[in-house]
RNA sequence: GUGUCCGUAGCUUAACAGGAUAGAGCAAAGAUCUCCGAAGUCUUUAGAUGUGGGUUCAACUCCCAUCGGGCACACCA
């Protein structure tokens, strides 16, 4: 990354300075706090780095050192000018070319580092209960979490993707019953769920189950009429059991087609169940007991977490006997770790933060660092209908995500719940997403991909010759050959350019182009893949006005030739990015 | 009440991990296609970064207080 380049030619000359003690009092220890950065505005120069923070080190003021600095950096692709305490270097146009021929070369690998330096990564998102399903919410964990896993593996990191099915527990009992019900229902049984609120809790009164019912008679007729004829108005336990299984099966399935559909794909579904069958919640409890951290009050079991930091005790095993949501999620995280996996990171809605403390306390006290387990924590989603908000209440019927991709596309979708920070409450808009027109970043970034290949190929149809015949020595055969072996020369001829506009939009684009490696660090590091939207469509207008003042089918051929080059280079970043965020780049709209 | 996230232009938001004059998009007004996709581009209008203190050479960013909004405070999952 040239940020880093640049950064280095400061670092090497303050040590350099330090060691002839020229740098009034500093020591080498105060050399790496420095950072390099763009300016905001590119009157100051390409890349900068702030040294005032070295005049209270140095005893010096910061201009002065700034000064010393600079004079003492070998210019040679670059020009240095320093205003105040900052050191700004203007890049030459060699400098430029090669990061072209760089991007041409390395194609869709361009950006691809090695921050994660193999870093064995258990990503868990989504993880919901196999019940219903799913909310406009858990489309934007799925969304976050795969772009999250997608930039993190680019960036260098073993990311592995799980989902954590909750199966166990009354949840799935309440399911079963309430596809009972359906059944009976279907073969005009006069049976309904409860009128009473309280008691309507106990079962999934929502219409989604009809077709399952449906499904159910169809595919097993004899299981289906023993429901009908054995049901006199009580539930049979045995079948009860059976279409507990079948259900939360059947919801899995349709949960795990519509994520596959949603370009989110898991490496493992991990079942808690059988995590109750394995015996590992067993074994677990047992190894928290031999650590003295669990006791009994009150006929429960209960885990001290207060003494790791957590605000209160936490109940283990409740006192009919059955374990607690947590303690099969420590149990679960307990595995995690010892499958090996260096860090955990978990997508969590807000509304469960308060749980943050208690599984790192346990992680803590099974001897793991409780800095292993980093929860990402999502606020939620409103959805937004004709400039209001649709509040999800008891009463209105909840919008689904199925229904919202089917309403504006699995792109707008996932570009939507990508294009915000985590840490905000997201207003989707559905008219907005749906909107073909320039008020949708989507369709903007999108647009400028289509444009880009738009270019492409009329250079291809028409031009392609032309081109051949203007590379020495070609042995290509496509405009693609051609196009990826371009080198440095190539581009020179692009500053001989007499009007301004051109030279500084096609800059612009070439520097945006090589921001691109720090965006994806960035996103990586920070587990922040909004970065990429943002920079998506800071790409998409820089290459809007690029397209503006420099016409790229021109009868120059040398020229056209390396204007071609910057369309091919901004298509690959472009296609590169939107693959990380898994929305599609298309050649033609 | 406690914890937590958020508060930036009329609306949606950014600010590169504390740095130069707080950037964009939408909305509003105007300009621009004999020419590679005008779904584009270019102008113009718009801000005491909720408020009050503090730390710092430097604060949207960190700390304290305060106001407003979301979420959570179970032997539920």
């Amino acid at each position: 990354m040239l940020k880093e380049y640049f950064l280095n030619k400061v670092n090497t000359s303050i040590i350099e300075l330090v060691k002839k003690s020229s740098l009034g009092s500093m020591s080498e220890a105060d050399c790496y706090e420095l950072q390099a950065e763009i300016p905001k505005n590119n009157q100051f120069g390409d890349f900068s780095v702030n040294v005032s923070s070295l005049a209270r080190l140095a005893k010096l003021p910061p201009a002065k050192i700034a000064e010393l600095i600079a004079d003492n950096i070998n210019k040679d692709n670059f020009d240095i000018n320093v205003t105040a305490g900052f050191i700004n270097f203007k890049l030459n146009n060699s400098m430029l070319n090669n990061i072209l021929s760089e991007v041409l070369d390395k194609k869709l690998d361009y950006a691809k580092n090695n921050l994660g330096q193999g870093k064995k990564v258990i990503l868990e998102y989504v993880s919901a209960n196999p019940t219903g399903p799913f909310h406009i919410g858990h489309g934007r964990w799925a969304a976050m979490g795969s772009a999250l896993a997608n930039v993190m593996k680019y960036s260098g990191f073993n990311v592995y993707q799980e989902f954590y099915i909750n199966d166990a527990g009354s949840q799935i009992q309440k399911l079963g019953k309430s596809l009972y019900i359906r059944i009976l229902q279907e073969f005009k049984v006069d049976i309904d769920f409860p009128n009473d609120e309280e008691e309507a809790k106990n079962f999934y009164t929502g219409e989604y189950l009809i077709p399952i019912a449906k499904e159910f008679i169809t595919k097993e007729p004899e299981k289906a009429a023993e429901i009908k004829t054995l049901y006199k108005g009580n539930f049979d336990a045995e079948l009860l059991k059976y279409l507990c299984k079948y259900a939360r099966l059947t919801m899995l399935n349709l949960q795990q087609k519509l994520l596959e559909n949603f370009n989110t794909h898991f490496d493992n579904y991990f079942s808690e169940l059988t995590l109750h069958e394995s015996g590992l919640v067993e074994s677990c409890i047992k190894k928290l007991n031999e650590l003295g951290v669990l006791y009994e009050k009150d006929g429960a079991l209960w885990f001290a977490s207060s003494k790791y930091g957590d605000d209160q005790d936490r109940v283990i095993k409740k006192s009919d006997g059955a374990y607690t949501y947590l303690t099969a999620d420590i149990a679960y995280h307990y595995n995690k770790l010892q499958r090996g996996f260096d860090t955990l990171i978990n997508i969590w809605g807000a509304d469960h933060h308060g749980y943050i403390p208690r599984m790192k306390a346990a992680i803590e006290v099974l001897g793991y660092n409780p800095n292993s387990l980093e929860v990402l924590l999502g606020q939620l989603v409103n959805l937004v209908m004709n400039g209001e908000q649709v509040r999800m209440g008891k009463r209105t019927k909840m919008i689904t995500l199925d229904e919202l991709i089917e309403e504006v596309g699995v792109d707008a979708t996932r570009y939507w719940m990508i294009m915000r920070s985590i840490d905000t409450t997201l207003d989707f808009d559905v008219e907005l997403a749906k909107s073909k027109t320039d008020e949708n970043p989507v369709f903007y970034v999108q647009y400028a991909h289509a444009r880009a290949c738009s270019i492409l190929r009329h250079a291809q149809a028409e031009k392609f010759d032309v081109i051949n015949s203007n590379i020495s020595n070609s042995a290509y055969n496509n405009e693609e050959d051609i196009l990826s072996n371009l080198s440095a020369s190539n581009f020179k001829i692009l500053w001989d350019e007499t009007d301004e506009k051109a030279i500084e939009t096609t800059k612009k684009l070439i520097l945006k182009l090589e921001e691109y490696k720090s965006v994806v660090q960035n996103a990586a590091k920070y587990r922040t893949p909004y970065l990429l939207t943002k920079y998506l469509q800071e790409l998409a207008s820089n290459f809007h006005q690029f397209y503006t003042y420099s016409k790229v089918l021109v009868e120059d051929k040398d020229l056209m030739t390396a204007r071609l080059g910057i369309v091919k280079a901004v298509t690959i970043v472009l296609k590169s990015a939107m693959n990380l965020i898994a929305v599609s780049a298309p050649e033609r709209m």
